[in-house]
DNA sequence: CGCTTGCTTCGAGTGCGCTCCAAGGCCATA
DNA sequence: TATGGCCTTGGAGCGCACTCGAAGCAAGCG
């Protein structure tokens, strides 16, 4: 029974309050919880991102408008995390900036865009699932070529010493 | 009795000549043989590379000088495509093109690198392996998205249905 | 009060990997 | 001879994803 954060069931991902994070398996930042509330300077800690960054995402709409504290300055909540996990493992695909900007909007308009949701997100695991292939295929060709070194490696190895 | 154009057992890898192809199984290039000496617009119909890219690759040092006609135009030959090939296949691992020239330019230094490019194979390797990990990871969150917009959808679908 | 720290904004700059352009050469066919 | 097509070169330009700079405000502290 592995429940470590979750007192309601776990419904609340793509709710309608807009922000469409996965949470269902609990996410490993150093989360206070109760009063998430983040200077960007934290979030970048914890993203690896620069604020510079954090703040452009925002403006290009890569982000909804992050609440504020009294003073104006950015307060990122667990689910802004989320969401920036989330763009990050789309990132890392090779999606594009312009198309996940694209899916935020989609979650902003609220639930009547699940199918257009799921085609993007099923094209992107297309891209993936070719890109890992293609990558083993890289890993076979690197594998043959470390075996060619090495072996003239030995065999040089094995001239020299007798 | 297959051997193509090899009339030598496939030990032409890596030679002292200087190119660095991976001879051993015969790549599918519609290669006529005994004399390929390739355009530049067949090498880019071939590669999908474009003959600027091409002329790029040239200049930056990615490809070793390549033969030119009477007249001065190049002219590719198998070994070329060969090495192509491997680019492509390095370019996809994400490697930076500088890398790629560091490669190039220890194969144009002879059998005495063998060391130094096994290392940087090694090093291409290992980020391969982890970008495959994290292709996996997304690939699992991508999973679990999908799953949830098409169990709402189902659920949608059945209460409009009756 | 003065100082530091960290935030705000907009807009310009950077690095990578191409991508394209302009001006011209060579050669085959009409 | 003229026209068209493919090739050559060096260098400029582009799109993406940041990345940084400048000017200024607000809070906290001695």
């Amino acid at each position: 029974m592995t429940q470590p954060t979750a007192t309601a069931p776990q419904q609340t991902e793509e709710t309608a309050t807009g922000s469409d994070v996965c949470a269902a398996p609990p996410p490993g930042h150093p989360r206070p919880d109760g009063q998430d509330r983040y200077t960007i300077s934290e979030v970048a800690a914890f993203t690896g991102l620069t604020a510079h960054t954090l703040r452009w995402y925002e403006r290009i709409g890569l982000m909804d408008h992050i609440d504020r504290s009294h003073t104006g300055q950015r307060r990122y909540t667990n689910r802004d995390l989320d969401w920036l996990d989330l763009v990050g493992k789309l990132r890392l695909t090779g999606m594009p900036v312009a198309d996940m900007v694209r899916y935020a909007q989609l979650v902003r308009e609220g639930d009547t865009t699940y199918a257009e949701r799921r085609e993007l997100l099923e094209a992107t695991r297309r891209d993936v699932v070719a890109r890992i292939a293609e990558l083993r295929d890289t890993l076979a060709v690197l594998d043959r070529k470390i075996g060619f070194y090495t072996d003239a490696d030995r065999s040089r190895t094995a001239e020299g010493t007798g």
